[in-house]
RNA sequence: UCCCCAGUAGCUCAGUUGGCAGAGCAGAUGGCUGUUAACCAUCGGGUCCGCGGUUCGAGUCCGUGCUGGGGAGCCA
């Protein structure tokens, strides 16, 4: 017999005869003639109630069944006598494929998160973070739809790269050079007899290359795994996370600007909207404001507002910041967080930011002292989305490589771009665990991806 | 990397002024009940994170190390 998956029964709207389900024991009650047992098979929160009768042949194995144990039931689905749930299903054979011993560490009960972290092989068991996986699977899914809807190519960019960026934070190296045994030549490495013929690292980016495919394909996107080898050590970063980079030709600040707003409404709309059951755990648990705050982000127009206007703001603000604010200084969380938790209370677009602060393929404003560069700032957050429009002309491209000391030689690849059929092109990059991390009102970037990357913690 | 906080039963935590190590849940056993974080009774369960110090006496005070968390920096 073919199994169901218990998303489909509940969903149905009369009994069904003879369905079969498999799954893991979320709890069991015993009666004097029966068992109350809740399956659960990851298909969606709820449980599926299996009434077991002490009829049933292996009724003394049944009544040993613990939390965590795996199950195949067969039977009909009838309509519950209890409240609680529609259904139940009187099972007719229940057979057990495996057992867990009293070792199994979770329990019928609330776990904190740092207790499950230690435990990230068997945390996605628990509802809450069944949850949140099923809640980024959609999301991911999203991602893709939103870009397809609108005609956006999807390009699977590198993984290993040669470059070192646009020094966005530190880079893990991939070499094949026998680490325990290296040879040097003048005291330096020989990285000519490493497996690429030159140093290699994980990217920290995909937008260079994206860029590329924007200038031949007109609308592109990638999205997949970045590595930064920082010693960060936040709730917000870890060294393995996952990027969307949306890249467009044709396209000025304003227009990119203007889709990142569509985006992030797009994907908290679609949330909302597709993983209602889901997210009640979170409103429930974790946040209990998180719906309203949702909504807020799903409807309300983002201010957009200059970096020199958010200086003024900040000095007007009367607030005391540990760091002093004046124009040429980076915001720091506090003033970002001041921004966009107090002074707005909705998500901010801050752009045109001076030049000295931000990286070099940024386009130079005519001011000739900022930046077309934007951040997407989000109350509980913080920064989630930044990006520009790029540099499109080769000289002041050449004169800020030169002003930043980057090698023009080993970009040669991206000036060419600047060289032939150069048009104004923008793109932004938006984290895709810090975008999950608002929708579910889950603090910790650690608890929003499967097994995270931190300094010093690598276990699974 | 810097600053702050924490570490007590399998889990969540309490532990007063320095004076016998505790509760709920989980587990085992028995009972009861269309139950639903089921309920009731009984039982078992401890390197109080490690090391050193102060003291008649340290879970409690001091020093130090480790681990975890929060904040900062860096950024998405």
């Amino acid at each position: 017999m073919n199994r169901t998956k218990i998303l489909r029964l509940i969903q149905s709207d009369t009994p069904m005869n003879a369905v079969c389900i498999t799954g893991w024991v979320r709890t069991k009650r015993d009666s004097k003639e029966f068992s109350f047992i809740e399956v659960n098979d990851g298909s969606c929160l709820k449980n599926m109630q299996v009434i077991a009768g002490n009829t049933l042949s292996n009724y003394d194995d049944i009544k040993r069944l613990k939390t965590g144990s795996a199950v195949t039931v067969t039977g009909n689905m009838v309509a519950s006598q209890g409240k609680g749930q529609k259904w139940e299903i009187q099972a007719d054979r229940l057979h057990i494929i495996s057992l867990t011993d009293d070792s199994y560490p979770l329990q019928k009960k609330r776990h904190s998160d740092e207790f499950l972290r230690d435990l990230a092989h068997l945390r996605p068991r628990t509802n809450k973070y069944g949850a949140l996986f099923r809640i980024r699977s959609e999301l991911s899914y999203a991602v893709h739809k939103f870009f397809r809807d609108r005609g956006f190519i999807h390009i699977h960019t590198p993984i290993i790269t040669g470059l070192d960026c646009e020094g966005a934070g530190e880079l893990f190296k991939v070499t094949t050079l026998d680490l325990e045994n290296l040879q040097k030549k003048c005291g330096k490495i020989d990285y000519t007899v490493d497996f690429f013929g030159k140093e290699a690292n994980l990217t920290v980016s995909g937008q260079l290359s994206a860029e590329m495919f924007a200038l031949a394909l007109g609308d592109v996107y990638t999205f997949g795994p970045t590595f930064r080898a920082e010693n960060s050590n936040t709730r917000r970063h870890a060294a393995e996370f996952w990027m969307v980079e949306p890249e467009m030709a044709f396209c000025d600040l304003e227009g990119d600007m203007a889709l990142s707003e569509e985006m992030v409404k797009y994907l908290t709309a679609y949330i909302l909207n597709t993983c209602q059951e889901d997210l009640e755990i979170f409103t429930k648990f974790v946040d209990k404001s998180l719906l309203s705050t949702l909504e807020n982000i799903a409807n309300s127009d983002y201010i957009r507002l200059p970096y020199e206007t958010s200086i003024e703001i900040l000095k007007r603000s009367g607030k005391s910041f540990e760091y002093p604010i004046d124009f040429g200084k980076d915001l720091q969380s506090e003033h970002e967080r001041y921004l966009t938790e107090q002074y707005f209370k909705k998500p901010v677009i801050i752009f045109n930011f001076p030049k000295e602060t931000k990286p070099f393929y940024m386009r130079l404003n005519d001011d000739l002292k900022t930046v077309a560069a934007m951040d997407v700032l989000v109350p509980g957050i913080g920064e989630i989305i930044g990006g520009s429009q790029r540099e499109e002309r080769l000289d002041i491209l050449e004169s800020r490589m030169q002003e930043m000391n980057l090698s023009q030689e080993k970009y040669w690849w991206y000036m060419d771009s600047r060289k032939f059929g150069s048009v104004p092109h923008s793109g932004f990059g938006l984290g895709f665990e810090r975008l999950l991390m608002l929708l579910t009102g889950v603090s910790n970037i650690r608890d929003v991806i499967p097994f995270p990357r931190t300094p010093n913690s690598i276990e699974f």
